[in-house]
DNA sequence: TGTTTGTATTATGATATATAATACAAACAA
DNA sequence: TTGTTTGTATTATATATCATAATACAAACA
């Protein structure tokens, strides 16, 4: 699994682990029932500790992402039913970042335009 | 100024702070040449400390969001020229933010309606 | 002269982050 | 049975971050 980590960032690698797979499985990289690598071989493939891939993954098993079996590894339980609300959390970041592209100039049309072109992942 | 802090938050207070101002700049709360309110005041305000007020207003002064003088205070610089490009750190935020839609279900649709109408600054 | 401003310093305590070395129970294969 | 692999738990250590506290300073102004 590809795990392009940051160690100069502020953002701890754990939440920088975790962010990728939740990526990965947004992406289709990872489907429902597929199994993420296991904690120790991601933990010698990136070069970091075995104790850091599992703080990673027990928050996206707290999330609800993946589900872990003593025996069977980490499960990807894949795309959820449909929230009658969107989350609070993404509600409020979003707010903030829009702020952020506010202060910066961007426009509305050129901010709605961006994220369309992120879900769609197409080339910006 | 309104501030409202969560201290059971894992976001540490400064970060709060420099959010709430920003979103408060971005709003029109605050304009080109107002004052912000004095490290001390906004401190004895919230009832946390100044250093950590101290400490949001550094982040805000090394962002370019406000000036600051030894006299006479914080001073907002207001919107700036639009940029070129997008900050890299909104692009990745919102990469983030959309996977994270998408596995809870949220359509591309909906998500733009959401986007568009926070950045109107409708109701949801 | 006194006050207010952002800033700097020093100290302290609590919490978070990351690594390291083990150990454990469960489940499966040989 | 025996051995291996799995997530998990424990203990220790080191470093960094966060927040508070108590002062102090230079600059600017009334």
């Amino acid at each position: 699994m590809i795990m392009k980590l940051d160690f100069a960032s502020s953002v701890p690698i754990y939440q920088q682990v975790r962010d990728q797979i939740v990526q990965a499985i947004a992406d289709g990289g990872f489907s429902d029932g597929d199994k993420l690598p296991t904690i120790r071989a991601l933990a010698q493939e990136t070069g970091i500790n075995a104790m850091t891939v599992n703080k990673a993954y027990q928050l996206l098993k707290q999330e609800g992402y993946i589900i872990t079996d003593r025996r069977n590894g980490a499960t990807v339980t894949g795309k959820r039913q449909k929230q009658k609300e969107v989350p609070t959390k993404v509600k409020e970041e979003l707010e903030l970042l829009i702020a952020e592209a506010k202060i910066n100039g961007i426009e509305e049309g050129e901010f709605l335009d961006l994220c369309q072109k992120l879900y769609r992942r197409e080339k910006l």
